[in-house]
DNA sequence: CGCGGATCGTCAGTATCGCTGATCGTCACC
DNA sequence: GGTGACGATCAGCGATACTGACGATCCGCG
């Protein structure tokens, strides 16, 4: 969170605009998520670490992801993952383990102490997102959701299909 | 925009936090939005400014903004609205000019060059929004961006109206 | 008229953040 | 067994936005 840089008072024509809805709605979410989060001791990229490594554990039994598949599935540079567990490990939620059939890799676990922490933040963070969404009825939010995950869908991967116009200056 | 921090390879359980999808759609629009404006040589931010120098212009026949008041209708930092003036200036697309009744005052006008490239490059944005939205169809098009300026209207002020959770650590 | 507090624009310094490039250990292939 | 590729790490860089200070100006008060 770069903090206070979004006074909200751009009535009007700005509101017409689709970045600054989708910029507000972002940082908006994010200063709530990261203050719920912070009694937990976490932001809201570490829970998504946490969130990440635990998807890899219960999925098809058991599956472990090293650091760089975790870096790649949350969308951060590898070199920022390694400091974003360094604290995790600080903090004694995860633990660094040299895989065994590749010792390169280091497998990323969550501690008891992690998974208990990750779920009970992951309830704040349910209850964030409510409460984000509280000043729409329940059909407009499913909506809404459910629009985000189909541009997710369509945009998501990195891509760089558009040759803007021509009239360069 | 900070760049390729998005490889977008957040499926399955990443996709149900309504963060990571807001994020997305915003560094994604970003992306192309900036990839569109380039060829008219500002971004998406110096658009933002442009045009609410323009908003200020036609309102009520006339109202002009010092740079103060532009920063905060943006929501960028007084500082960083200096930087911003600088560069469209520069560009010939604005002229500061001393308040005739408070010498301390910038106000800010377009040039002619300014407002036509302003015309042109909302063009473009527009373009970029439909575009962006494309993969909806027009209800939830629709349904989505007013959903947006709901939670716009409801979060945009700055507001500081929650205790997280007790149990801290 | 002159003073003091407040406001606006500016600038220098600082903190943060993510990326680039290089290094070290390891693997995989010939 | 040697060579090229890959994973993790670290140092350094560039971008970005904020903090604090400063000069100029306005306003209210005596």
């Amino acid at each position: 969170m770069t903090g206070a840089q979004l006074p909200g008072d751009l009535d009007g024509a700005l509101a017409a605009r689709l970045g600054y809805l989708l910029k507000n709605a972002y940082f908006r979410l994010s200063e709530r998520m990261t203050a719920a989060l912070d009694p937990y001791g976490m932001n809201p990229r570490e829970l998504g670490v946490l969130s990440a490594i635990q998807a890899g554990g219960i999925e098809e039994g058991g599956q472990e992801w090293s650091q760089m598949e975790l870096a790649g599935r949350l969308g951060v540079d590898r070199t920022t993952m390694v400091a974003l567990i360094d604290g995790l490990e600080r903090k004694g939620l995860v633990e660094r383990r040299r895989s065994a059939r590749d010792r390169r890799r280091n497998v990323v676990l969550l501690t008891a102490e992690g998974e208990r922490c990750r779920r009970e933040a992951d309830v704040a963070r349910l209850q964030v997102e409510r409460e984000f969404l509280a000043p729409l009825d329940e059909e407009t939010a499913a909506v809404l959701t459910e629009a985000l995950r189909t541009l997710f869908a369509a945009h998501g991967r990195v891509s760089r299909p558009h040759c803007p116009p021509s009239s360069a200056t």
